[in-house]
DNA sequence: TCAAAAGTGTTAAGTTTACACCCATGA
DNA sequence: TCATGGGTGTAAACTTAACACTTTTGA
């Protein structure tokens, strides 16, 4: 057994970090949480949500515990982007971050949370510079969104639990970044049976009213075909 | 600077490895490369081939230089699937993995390594019982390049250099899992004048002999549109 | 009364699938 | 001569894309 311990000592340590990029949406646009480092060095420069790991985590429950500790929401749709692992990626020591893509509703998003981590939503498409590789894991995390936007029901996770079809229109639009054909969207939308319209009315985008439709997770697992 | 030390060092640091999930191609079957431990505990379980990163070296570079250890073999396709980072997965020690999809040309590896490494080339779907979470990555390295071998030509770093279309169709069988229709298949690669025709024929798969067929890289740059 | 967003079907174009026979060769 | 894998085209089914007007209501 000391020649197991042995072997693994041989082996260096590093840092493992979990980096959040938060996804919001509000008023169609498509919103990150980015936070202003407040240590040296590189104070002041953008950044991600990120965190350690800790000895007892695995990487998934650190990826959650993070997320809830800047966001103060649990049961949040968390999944993983992939290792970012280039050695002079973090100036104080070698760290290996592994990314996370978060989706949550910013309207149970407390905006007092802003002051104590010096964060604040900013729209995707006009992101500050940001720290080293932070950049590429938003990249990464937006393409990963795209993808599976299209092909699963993840997309309710940035909606509230009631939201009207212009609302989930524009949401599809602001990820994939191209205008979609309003009655088509609506047309499949009426296939799948787990979208189901209430027969409440948000008056607050329209004079005239719209529906409000909900996600049924019960509904969709009994009959789990999802194209949009 | 000082504080900042303290800062890093008041986190715990984990041994970081690269699992390598080395696909080959060969009789029409999806192989891949796993290798029986040959040190306690779980001596003689079969894992994945693997190796732990080093101090001076990016993660994508030691997946090239762990591969390149194992296979004899540079230049080759290495993708990063994910991290793995439950508690226990490593009975030795708190050990984070990074899998990697290698997919390399089985006819230029040195099946004497096979003695060295105490490894072998097993069918996809014949995979013995696997050390902890290596099942998990290679399900999730086997739907990466499902995804992929559709929409990129990542398929042809499993062939040899000139391949013929029967062996480029079984090769799509394999990694898909389902049958597809010949003359369907053929029609898509006739769209792509990047793979193209040689006057080549081989004589090892038929008494007429098939047309052998190579990948242009240069032409699929200068038109990547694939869909297979 | 008018501006602003909600709601609603049809047709053409394009894509995908299904399908069966002849050919060339070596044994 | 025959068994084996190589090679070839067409039509139907389905999917996707394009497109414009009417409705409701609060200001």
């Amino acid at each position: 057994m000391d020649k197991l311990k042995h072997f693994y000592n041989s082996h260096p340590r590093f840092h493992v970090a979990i980096d959040c990029i938060v996804f919001g949406f509000r008023n169609g646009e498509l919103k990150l949480l980015i936070q202003q480092r407040n240590f040296e060095p590189f104070q002041g420069v953008w950044s991600l949500m990120g965190g350690f790991v800790r000895e007892d985590e695995d990487l998934d429950d650190a990826a959650r515990r993070v997320c809830n500790e800047l966001t103060g929401l649990k049961d949040v749709y968390v999944r993983q982007v992939g290792a970012y692992g280039k050695v002079d990626r973090d100036p104080g020591a070698r760290v290996v971050s592994v990314a996370y893509c978060v989706l949550i509703d910013i309207d149970r998003y407390n905006e007092q949370l802003n002051m104590i981590n010096s964060s604040y939503w900013e729209n995707i498409n006009t992101l500050p510079e940001m720290f080293f590789d932070h950049k590429d894991m938003i990249a990464d995390a937006l393409k990963l969104l795209q993808r599976k936007i299209s092909r699963e029901p993840v997309g309710f996770n940035l909606l509230p639990p009631l939201f009207t079809l212009t609302q989930l229109q524009t949401l599809h639009e602001a990820i994939l970044g191209e205008r979609i054909d309003k009655r088509n969207f609506r047309k499949r939308v009426g296939e799948m049976a787990f979208i189901e319209k209430t027969d409440q009315i948000d008056k607050t985008g329209s004079r005239k009213g719209a529906y409000l439709y909900r996600f049924n997770n019960k509904e969709y697992r009994r009959n789990p075909d999802f194209k949009l």
